[in-house]
DNA sequence: GTATCTGCAAAACTTTTGCAGTACC
DNA sequence: GGTACTGCAAAAGTTTTGCAGATAC
């Protein structure tokens, strides 16, 4: 799945937000390096390689929720650290991450639809499989 | 399920930990509202609620890691907020988390074995269903 | 021109850590 | 008596917020 940062950013203007250099550098980040485990932090830390496209912590964060508003981008908790953003349509995957090392996979959303069917049933919530990280104990850390 | 608090205090004892009242004291809370969703927080604000038996936050939190590492003890993350405890032996049940208001559900174990062993295979990790929460629309929330 | 956005700085929140003194065994 | 534990205070890490000035439309 590949998306333009142009993509992002005509998503962002038809909210009738504005465009501004910050939320440029943002939105290329993103699309550039959207396959990886963004944080905020290591999006800012990208955007300030730029020496053309500063931008501040609380812009990224900012700008990060309004990708979230506009229905682009998702974030998922890992575990004990900070969040990691993805692309929203990326986001149909699960991660499972290692209670131990940290360590993390990915696996397909195939095999999950049964057990949010049944998730839906019993709860009556609507599921959203884009939003959470299971943990386990990765093959390396098993052996403790 | 109920847990005694000596049962607790015990299962310390027998790691070589000495018992002190700060412990006990945790371990009391614990013990009796294990049911709820105890935070680290509400675990303290418990505690100096009895002038008999003060503790301090870090005395908490490394009352609550004794007990976990102990294997009594587990803890969760329900999204955005603070640690969620429970005891290990009543862990075998799945948080469902409302993105929106926070709202949360809970799903017994039946039901996931063929998810778990999906995940297992695919990725090699061991899982351990114990310590994720997922996340979704509670039924109020779902209409916006 | 004006409402929106930015950068800065500080705060909020959860959790961890260093250290000198206390208390358990 | 000696080691382990405690309280205090401060720091660390992530995210949020208030506000005065800048900028997109």
């Amino acid at each position: 799945m590949h998306i333009a940062s142009e993509t992002l950013i005509d998503a962002l203007r038809s909210q009738g937000l504005r465009i501004t250099k910050a939320r440029r550098a943002v939105c290329a980040v993103v699309a550039r390096d959207h396959s990886e485990h963004l944080t905020a932090a290591s999006i800012l830390e990208e955007v300030r390689r730029d020496p053309d496209a500063n931008a501040d912590q609380s812009t990224v964060y900012r700008t990060l929720d309004a990708l979230e508003e506009a229905g682009l981008l998702v974030h998922s908790h890992l575990g004990h650290g900070a969040a990691v953003y993805h692309l929203a349509s990326e986001a149909a995957h699960q991660h499972v991450v290692c209670s131990n090392c940290g360590a993390t996979a990915s696996v397909s959303a195939a095999g999950l639809s049964n057990w949010l069917a049944d998730l839906q049933a019993q709860t009556g919530y609507t599921i959203d499989p884009a939003h959470f990280a299971v943990n386990g104990l990765c093959p390396d850390c098993v052996g403790h």
